[in-house]
Order: C-alpha cells, then structure tokens, then sequence
DNA sequence: AATAGACCCGT
DNA sequence: ACGGGTC
C-alpha cells in the first residue's frame, strides 16, 4: 500500500534533557498542537508554494507560541504576540474550536500535496525537484523513490539523502557530538597542532541535541591574503584525515572553503558501535583574520545572524561571515573593521551582546 | 512583496 | 551565469 508515513511533524524541540529544563518554557509546551498545526502549514508553504515567507511566518509564529508558559485560548489573545495577526489567529480560533483546519485538511487530502512534503524532507532535494519527481514521475512515496533511484535524475547530494534519510531524521545528542569532538581534536592535535578546531551550530548554542554537527577549521598561519589555494589545501587534509580514522564516510560535495558529508562515529576505533547512526557533518575552514566572523556565522541561529545582520545594515554596516563593514553613502562597503573577539562585533553595530546559548532566535 | 549573505553543484 | 539546494 502507498499510504505514506504520514508521520505527523513529531517536532519535538522542546523536549526534556538531562533534567535541566531551557530557560523560560516551563517543561511542557502547553500550546504543543497549535505549533504542530502552524509548523505544518509552514512545511506546506515550503515544499509546495514555494513560498518562503508564508514558512517564515508560520515557523516564527510557532516559535512564538511555544516559548508561551501559558495556553492560549482565542485566536484574539495569541494576536497581540509578535508575529501573530488576522490570518494565523482565525486559524487559532478554528483549531481551538473544532481541533483540525480545513486548509490542512485538504492538504493531508491531496496526494500530490502530502509526496511533495514527503520528498522534500530527503536532504538535497527541494520543492523543485520534489514536485518533478511527482509530476514527471509519479513518485510518491520513499520505496519508490529507492526502487526507481536510477532513473530519476537524481545528483550525487540526492542519493546521499535517500541513502541516510531516516537517519539524517535522528536528532544527535549533544553527548555524542562531545565524543565526536573530542576524538576530532584530539586526532588533529597530533596531524597538526596549528589547526583550531571549534564546534558551532547549535551544538554551540548549547542544545541539548542537533540536526547536524557544523566543525570549523582555522590555521593561526592562514591569513585572508594567502592564496585561496591555502585553504583548500587546509579542509581536504583536515577531511582525509577524518577518513583515514573512518569518522568520515560519504562526501557531499566538498569546495575551497565547505565540505558537506557524512560521519559515523561507531566506525572510529574505540567507539566501535554496529548501529551508531549516520550523521551530517558540515566543516569549514576559514583564515584566522576571520575567525570571529565566521564563528558568529557558523554558530547562528539562521534567524539570529539574519536579525543580527539586518541590525549591522540599520546601523550602517554590512556583515557577513568574512568581515564587519560600513556601508558608504553610495552603497558600496568600506574596509573591514578590526575585530579581535567575537564581542567586538555586537559593540559596533550596538547589538547587545548574546551568549550562544542565547543565540536560538 | 519580501526579510542576510554565501557556497557548492550541475547545466 | 543561473537555478536549485543548503547553511
């Protein structure tokens, strides 16, 4: 049969760790069901519409609404929050009234709708290449899309994703990703002690689990006015390395600057484990003028650097992971500020300074 | 209509 | 160069 696993978003970011309870949330999320139903609406807008901003919307009003210690109980109350108006709070009222929404009723209905949400969640492919292998092929379900791999024009990044999907699902238990990082350093320490190795991401921010693991690599020896050859040569020496001691599996794709792939730590000597899960590894390297910016890049949140950056350009700055520029009269950047700590670049922009863990919006 | 800014891949 | 995907 073709039902799908038409597994119900089970997000669950709010969960409890190891006994310590995230700051504001109490430890449960009273309004759990109205984020599911918004954080469905925002994968549909996603993977069929396309549309980016309706998703942001949903996702922000989500987030919104599960930070809440108390449970919402009209549509009217949850409009006077950030990021909730008529729309989203007429659909409050609606779910708080009957327990469902028509609109993701008929979602759930359509079957083109529910495979191109299914194989959107297959890393590497998007809403384009997901309503393709729908129209074009009649793909609708995982087994499909695994028996006919070979004729779907599928790209190297896509066969990957089919390959680990369910675990790619798995979140990673910030314990593991300790162990990873540990056996990282210590293995680079003896390959090159030059090397600075730090762990971003959400790991980073403190989470008690991730979606993947984000490494970045800088040498106090490569500046940004080394040839870019430098650096390249830096991310594949660090990667063979992780291969040689199997932590690494599967590339990606790999770049002058990014590499993209697969770690299992149950393959490294010492840690050997037969049902250790594949994990999704994204390393950088970057010259050691930039680490600051890079490491307030790579740490994130997504919505945090865009918050972050649309404040710089307020005050008349732009940022990137590269550098902290001004932005001339013309619009054309001026020469990078100097930066000695990752502080420094909320001093000038005037962004009160956030702690990583503080970090997550 | 549109939020920052970029890298990598494939064509 | 551009569209697609991901961070």
């Amino acid at each position: 049969m073709l039902s799908l696993p038409a597994r119900r978003i089970a997000t669950c970011y709010l969960t409890l760790i190891g006994g310590k309870m995230s700051t504001s949330a109490a430890a449960k999320d009273l309004n759990k069901d109205l984020c599911g139903m918004l954080k469905q609406l925002a994968e549909y807008e996603l993977a069929v519409n396309k549309n980016m901003y309706k998703s942001r919307a949903y996702k922000q009003a989500a987030a919104t609404l599960a930070k809440l210690d108390y449970k919402v109980s009209s549509g009217e109350e949850a409009k006077k929050l950030k990021g909730i108006g008529d729309k989203i709070s007429k659909k409050i009222d609606e779910f708080l009234a009957t327990g469902t929404l028509k609109k993701l009723d008929n979602i759930h209905k359509d079957a083109n709708s529910e495979a191109i949400i299914l194989l959107s969640r297959v890393h590497g492919i998007g809403s384009a290449k997901a309503r393709e292998l729908v129209t074009d092929f009649g793909v609708n379900s995982l087994e499909q899309l695994r028996q006919r791999q070979d004729e779907l024009n599928l790209n190297h990044h896509q066969l990957i994703g089919i390959k680990y999907f369910e675990d790619f699902e798995q979140q990673i238990p910030r314990k593991e990703i300790i162990k990873v990082e540990k056996i990282v350093k210590d293995h680079i320490a003896n390959f090159d002690p030059e090397l600075q190795v730090t762990f971003c991401g959400s790991y980073r921010r403190e989470k008690p689990e991730s979606g993947d693991m984000d490494i970045l690599v800088t040498k106090s020896s490569y500046v940004s006015t080394c040839e870019k050859k430098e650096g390249s040569t830096i991310l594949r020496n660090f990667v063979s390395e992780l291969e040689k001691i199997q932590l690494i599996t599967d590339t990606i794709s790999i770049g002058d600057v990014k590499f993209m792939g697969v770690s299992n730590i149950g393959r490294v000597k010492g840690h050997e484990k037969k049902d250790a899960l594949y994990r999704h590894v994204d390393i950088r390297v970057c010259p050691s003028d930039q680490y600051h910016c890079h490491i307030l890049h790579f740490t994130g949140s997504s919505l945090f650097n865009t918050n972050m950056r649309q404040h710089a350009l307020s005050q008349g700055y732009t940022l990137n992971e590269y550098s902290l520029r001004p932005v001339g009269t013309a619009g054309t950047a001026g020469s990078p500020v100097i930066i000695n700590t990752e502080r420094d670049i909320f001093e000038y922009i005037d962004y009160p300074y956030r702690e990583p863990k503080d970090r997550n919006d």
